[in-house]
DNA sequence: GTTGAGCGTT
């Protein structure tokens, strides 16, 4: 459909990339195409697609020739109606032309001409953005579905990666943040984990593997909770004269902490 | 058939 794209990226030495976001997932790079051409030389629309889906990500990437044009396409764009959703078009800013890019300030993909009309595109662009405060559970929401898939595959480090840039830039302790992502990371693939997990998945059921020191209890209970009673507790049930329940049953005493310490003799003894 | 924060490919 769209001729874009179908060799790569083509020449980025001399184009201005434009973010445009908030596009439908089913607008296609030749429904943005004559909307972008209008206001100057597109000579590249790529959008993002999903990798394991194939769809798109909701965002695309339009390469102007100049950057007056471009500067005037986000000022004509953004906000404009397309497919029933309004778009927001921005210049790109971790594109793999960030090399004109100075710490966040585009130094050649943001000439002058747009500074004075940079405001009006922003303003609206911003309410939207920072005074959601739902953007949380937006994106919480939404991370959950991700993560349902994306472990199954991708184990979800694309997405965390690049959440993790927009966080490094609004905050300095990323690397705090970082650390714990890693060490998490690190953490799920222990070796020992991995093993372990694997062992006894082919070697033997795993039921033994977690419950080993709770084993000691829960057979006790579980097996022959009417045994128990009259077999391990008859004094206890002399002395209560009818309990329905003389293990449960403990007014004053810490049965508790009493059977805690004491499981590997009753099951020694069994 | 769905979703809605965000920054990209041969």
């Amino acid at each position: 459909m769209s001729h874009f794209g179908r060799s790569g990226p083509p020449d980025i030495s001399d184009t201005y990339s434009l973010l445009v976001l908030n596009i439908t997932f089913r607008t296609t790079a030749d429904d943005l195409f004559p909307l972008f051409d209008k206001y100057g030389k597109v000579v590249d629309i790529f959008i993002p697609k999903d990798r394991r889906t194939g769809d798109s990500r909701g965002f695309a990437f339009v390469r102007y020739k100049y950057a007056d044009e471009a500067s005037k396409a986000v000022d004509r764009l953004d906000g404009r109606m397309v497919d029933g959703r309004e778009i927001t078009v921005q210049f790109a800013k971790y594109g793999p032309n960030a090399e004109r890019i100075h710490k966040g300030r585009i130094i050649e993909t943001s000439p002058k001409p747009i500074s004075s009309h940079k405001s009006r595109s922003r303003s609206p662009r911003k309410r939207h953005r920072d005074d959601y405060r739902d953007r949380d559970y937006r994106r919480r929401s939404r991370s959950r579905s991700y993560d349902r898939y994306e472990r199954d595959r991708y184990r979800g480090r694309d997405r965390d990666y690049r959440r993790r840039s927009r966080s490094r830039s609004a905050s300095p302790d990323y690397k705090s943040r970082r650390r714990g992502r890693y060490d998490d990371e690190r953490h799920c693939r222990s070796p020992s984990r991995s093993v372990d997990s694997r062992s006894p998945a082919r070697h033997s059921p795993s039921p033994r593997r977690s419950p080993s020191p709770k084993k000691s209890i829960s057979p006790q209970r579980s097996l022959s909770p009417r045994k128990s009673p009259r077999d391990a507790s008859p004094d206890n049930r002399s002395r209560n004269g009818r309990s329905a329940s003389p293990r449960s049953v403990s007014p004053r005493g810490r049965p508790d902490a009493s059977r805690s310490p004491s499981p590997r003799h009753s099951n020694g003894d069994e």
